[in-house]
DNA sequence: TTGACATGCAACCATTTGGTTGCCTATTAT
DNA sequence: ATAATAGGCAACCAAATGGTTGCATGTCAA
């Protein structure tokens, strides 16, 4: 999991992400293009990527194709960010309610 | 968005959010209680989260007490996990089409 | 078979990160 | 008044991070 967070904590690898969400089985050099980064700094964020198990690569011949797997983010949004959802509703409220007991 | 990313990218920087979940309004002292870190470096991390606003703070006297606001959490949920939802659904499918396509 | 293409490996670098220690300030309680 | 308590500030440090360059390897096409 925290390999999970960890790999989501950049924006680039976000947009690796992004990208194979939109058009999956990318080559390493197709997802390359436009960005403004050498290939092998790419090659690194999709290892993180990787090692998250975020992205699953298949190696056709001389290219290596690469594929999102979505289910860690899932994971995260439901044994994570699930958790704070009953917070979000009660959070004004309890604030105010500790304010005053404070203040007494 | 990136900024919340990041903060939640650390897993003292998380179990600082979930002592906060179960116990809301906490100084700082009392969260650093049985933390393996110095009082400085929590400091530390308190405001990362604070820059993020996953935390909300308010001087009482001498104490500082800290406030979980779980809206910036729910909105990578909303924002950014629900966009990978229905690749969750197709991917295997998808991996499997592509692969036959490849092979032909 | 040989050149072009797709990727891999390793060394190196600057900056950021997560932590420390030492000292200072503000507030409360005796 | 003064000691104890709660927190803030700043300098410093090692390790991790995100990037680079240079070269090596494996595969395909002419």
């Amino acid at each position: 999991m925290d390999e999970v967070f960890k790999a989501l904590a950049d924006a680039s690898r976000r947009s690796l992400l992004d990208r194979l969400h939109i058009k999956n089985g990318q080559t390493l050099n197709e997802l390359c293009e436009g960005l403004d980064m050498t290939r092998q700094a790419v090659t690194k964020h999709l290892a993180i990527l990787e090692d998250a198990n975020l992205v699953t690569t298949l190696r056709h011949g001389r290219e290596k194709l690469h594929y999102l797997n979505p289910v860690p983010i899932h994971q995260i949004g439901e044994r994570w960010i699930k958790k704070f959802e009953r917070a979000k509703l009660t959070a004004l409220s309890e604030l105010k309610k500790q304010l005053e007991k404070r203040h007494e």
